[in-house]
DNA sequence: GCTAAATGTTAATCTAGTTTAATATCTTTT
DNA sequence: AAAAGATATTAAACTAGATTAACATTTAGC
């Protein structure tokens, strides 16, 4: 059940006591999604930190062109916010979109600092969680100035093959940072050198 | 004085007590660094978190090519630290490099859960820095996928007035993901439109 | 099972940014 | 103040990836 898996991944990095757990559940809901609706859409603020129980959403941005950029994609066991947006109480600039039918649990901002002084555990959580998204994101910004396309699809498709089976290529494609034609161009590529 | 510099920078996000700020210094070390040399070198594990209280560093890699990309430029009110290496104390894939003489205070690995467990505000304070440079980071990403280098460079320029004037062109040309040529190029279309 | 919509492919043309290489300027050392 | 090293500019040739457009395939709704 859906606030199982939350303890669990919360139990993977600190040691939270039954009775911390019965305080957490008692600032946690559970939402569901249909595939197509938004947890978030950008010009809102962004009021909840989400955990995936079940599902698969992307966060994105739409350009002054209308063209849609993913800086995310995130299934079971991944974290959804605006992080700007949450924290600051201001408009977000993302978008999140469920890509399937989805489950999630979420804290409120308005009661999370309240949970950090019931449970000054969850402030270590998150800032661990935290410290591992931002060492992430950063590497994500050396392969995108590193590598060339073929090789950041490559790498995708090794690091999160659970995801490439689940969404479409386009989706990936604007992932990568790159036009769908030409993702298409690399796995046909890919496909000749065997 | 460098350790003041570092107290009224965490004053802002929490409120240490007189006696928190005592038991906080008993666990900062300080160094000086001359320009040129390394605070952290890519092979080695970072040991320390880093706030830099004057000069200027780059956090950069190396590529297979011998080629220099520089993920971060960071003067004084910056943290510095290869994330993943200091938290998983394993062999770093960044470098950290000092671009004028440097000084910084720094907390070291071994100690630092300690400095959380005696100052539990430390922990918040960590933990609201991290929200911003991930929600920073995720932000830069969409800047590389939506804006041209030209955009890039401008928004960089207003951005950051003081570090732009501080650093060679070639590292900002690094740090916007360019070769230094085309920056010089772009720039030159840009006082032609004057 | 049919139709429409969504997703994916292919190929030609185009462009933002790279590479290479030569030259210029600025800074530091002696 | 000369020499050497570091930094910056310019321009020509090149390439990774974008754009456009036509067509193919898969999926979902009825």
């Amino acid at each position: 059940m859906a606030l199982n898996s939350l303890l669990a991944y919360i139990n993977n990095y600190v040691s939270l006591t039954e009775e911390e757990e019965r305080l957490l559940e008692t600032y946690v809901t559970k939402r569901t999604y249909l595939k197509g609706q938004y947890i978030l859409q950008q010009g809102d603020i962004c009021r909840h930190s989400s955990f995936i129980t079940k599902g698969c959403s992307k966060m994105f941005v739409v350009d002054a062109d209308g063209q849609e950029h993913i800086i995310m994609l995130a299934v079971e066991g991944w974290w959804n916010s605006d992080i700007a947006s949450f924290i600051n109480q201001k408009p977000a600039d993302f978008n999140i979109q469920c890509i399937e039918d989805t489950e999630i649990v979420q804290f409120h901002y308005d009661t999370i600092e309240t949970v950090y002084t019931l449970v000054p555990k969850l402030e270590k959580f998150f800032r661990k969680i935290l410290e591992r998204g931002l060492a992430a994101s950063q590497k994500r910004i050396i392969r995108n100035f590193t590598m060339t396309a073929k090789d950041r699809y490559l790498y995708f498709k090794a690091s999160y093959p659970d995801i490439d089976q689940r969404i479409p290529q386009y989706m990936v494609a604007s992932y990568l940072g790159i036009t769908k034609e030409f993702l298409s161009k690399i796995k046909s590529q890919i496909a000749q050198e065997r």
